[in-house]
DNA sequence: GATTTCACGTA
DNA sequence: CGTACGTGAAATCC
């Protein structure tokens, strides 16, 4: 493995034997694996390495937190506490300068110094990040394989690779961006927006409220409004007022009306100026694995376009958009992670809930309330009797995630199927871990799915990550392959990931010209 | 000026 | 009284 870090013009390099300056042409040209502090760093290289091992990624599947910069990576792997960030300021203070001359990178009392990385040499840097790799390494090691066979290496040795080949992939969805039809996105916005101005928007609601006196953007004035129609209600929320639709013209109006002025103030044209570069490419900042389970995000709204909005991302001439979905992802993950044998059994059907239901003897409608009951932790309503059936059916999937659920109520920390530790904290929500190791193993499979594919294309680009979908744009003499490998790269994955459970993961495919066009 | 509440889109 | 996320407007806090 080689450790690269890079700085200005300077780029640092480290075998295991030396280290040494480097070039440009050495990182491009080799064929190892690069150790890097964080993938953040390829927004400088003119390339795209093939695998790296993020040190910063790495280290938050193992330790968790918020923290990934490198004092903080390296004081995890040598079991001490991280040291205060990096502090602009405190540079400047000669009492602290005295203290600490700014020579090595590594202090006297063994902490890695906040801001070795402005002042150490560069090379030395990376000889210290081919140590850390080793010490994390070995740290995965010592979690176990949570296979029942193992059929290659280690499952938290993939994913390490899967969690740093995301991060590196974040890079480039954030360089490549998303391919956007301007003329049809201005069009678009523009006739879902009703108006280009706000009292022109507001007016025909306000009419028929038949008063100026209510502000259509203060919650608490539209409740009162409404309570003067004779319509009582809690909060305003559409989903309420969806009832009261009958009762009152302006309830309609006001619906429509706040669909407009979603668009308006979250997709409108500030918008479009702000995220679509002159090249008509829609870009947004991901992060690899955040939040509490670890799934992807992004800015920008990327993550939550409305549908009608899906249009206006098209393919490029001579291109073609290929979207794959994986389907019923997350019950599947379960039958994998638990270990349930007659779970597993259904999971290997290509519609899972037809055989659940079967075994419940209920209607297959219910059985997946049933299901997503016992992985979201509902326990009120209908969902309620079709719980219990599933403790009698599926014991040790339940058991599963009744000990996550546990183990989250009284703020113990769980570990996700790949080895993520998701801290639960003292405020220990059960609900929040039983789902957490469902949907943060998912976002792990996807992860080794995406760098699969991300791996396997050629001049095509992944362009979107949406938990259980992948967007790719590709030249369209390259779709055929694309599709082949999509599905080739689920099977390889879930062939390891989920070995010897015998669920299988399946996959849609589709070829595209805007994101919007239907599966299949 | 920063934080909280409400609301709403996606998975 | 199912989980997670990001976003914006207004109210609220300081």
């Amino acid at each position: 493995m080689l450790a690269v870090v890079l700085r200005g013009s300077e780029i640092g390099l480290a075998d295991g034997r030396r280290c040494w300056l480097g070039t440009l042409d050495e990182v491009a040209t080799s064929t190892e694996r690069l150790v890097l502090w964080s993938a953040a760093v390829t927004r400088l290289l003119p390339l795209r390495p093939r695998q790296v091992w993020d040190l910063a990624a790495v280290h938050k599947v193992l330790y968790g937190g918020r923290r990934d910069d490198p004092a903080a990576v390296w004081a995890a792997v040598h079991d001490r506490p991280a040291p205060a960030r990096s502090d602009d300021f405190a540079l400047l203070d000669s009492t602290l300068a005295a203290v600490e001359p700014y020579t090595t990178p590594v202090r006297s009392d063994g902490s890695l110094h906040p801001d070795a990385w402005r002042f150490a040499a560069v090379e030395e840097l990376a000889a210290l990040a081919l140590e850390v790799q080793a010490q994390q390494q070995a740290a995965l090691l010592e979690l176990p394989d949570p296979r029942p066979v193992p059929t290659g290496p280690h499952l938290r040795l993939v994913t390490a690779w899967a969690e740093s080949a995301a991060a590196l992939l974040c890079t480039e969805l954030e360089a490549d961006g998303l391919p956007f039809d301007r003329a049809a996105g201005t069009d678009l916005v523009g006739r879902l927006i009703q108006a280009d101005d706000r009292a022109t928007r507001d007016a025909p609601v306000l009419a028929l409220f038949r008063t100026d006196d209510v502000d259509l953007r203060n919650p608490a004035s539209v409740r009162e409004a409404l309570l003067r129609r004779g319509i009582e209600v809690p909060d305003t929320r559409s989903w309420r007022l969806e009832a009261f639709r009958t009762a009152h013209p302006v309830v309609d109006a006001l619906l429509a009306w706040r669909k407009a002025e979603r668009v308006a103030t979250t997709y409108g044209y500030d918008w479009i100026a702000a995220h679509v570069g002159a090249d008509d490419r829609l870009r947004g900042e991901w992060s690899a694995a955040d939040g509490g389970a670890g799934r992807m995000t992004a800015s920008a709204g990327l993550h939550s376009l409305p549908a009608e909005l899906r249009s206006v991302i098209a393919a490029e001439p001579g291109h073609v958009l290929v979207r794959a979905d994986l389907g019923q992802v997350e019950p599947r993950v379960l039958a994998a992670v638990s270990g349930d044998r007659g779970f597993a059994q259904a999971a290997a059907q290509d519609d899972l809930y037809t055989p659940v239901a079967a075994m419940l003897g209920v209607d297959r409608p219910t059985a997946k309330v049933a299901v997503l009951a016992a992985m979201y932790g509902q326990t009120s309503g209908a969902a309620g009797q079709a719980l219990k059936q599933m403790e009698q059916t599926y014991p040790t999937a339940l058991a599963f995630l009744r000990a996550a659920e546990e183990a989250g109520r009284v703020g113990t920390d769980v570990r996700t199927h790949g080895g993520r530790l998701v801290p639960v904290g003292s405020g220990g929500v059960g609900r929040f871990a039983r789902n957490a190791v469902v949907q943060g193993a998912a976002a792990e499979l996807f992860k080794a799915w995406a760098a699969a594919v991300r791996n396997g294309l050629g001049r095509g680009r992944i362009v979107l990550c949406l938990h259980d979908e992948l967007l790719l744009h590709v030249p369209v003499e390259e779709s055929e392959d694309a599709v082949r490998l999509l599905r080739s790269a689920l099977e390889s994955t879930a062939a390891h990931w989920a070995s010897g459970s015998g669920v299988r993961f399946v996959v849609d495919v589709a070829v595209v010209q805007r994101w919007s066009e239907a599966k299949g």
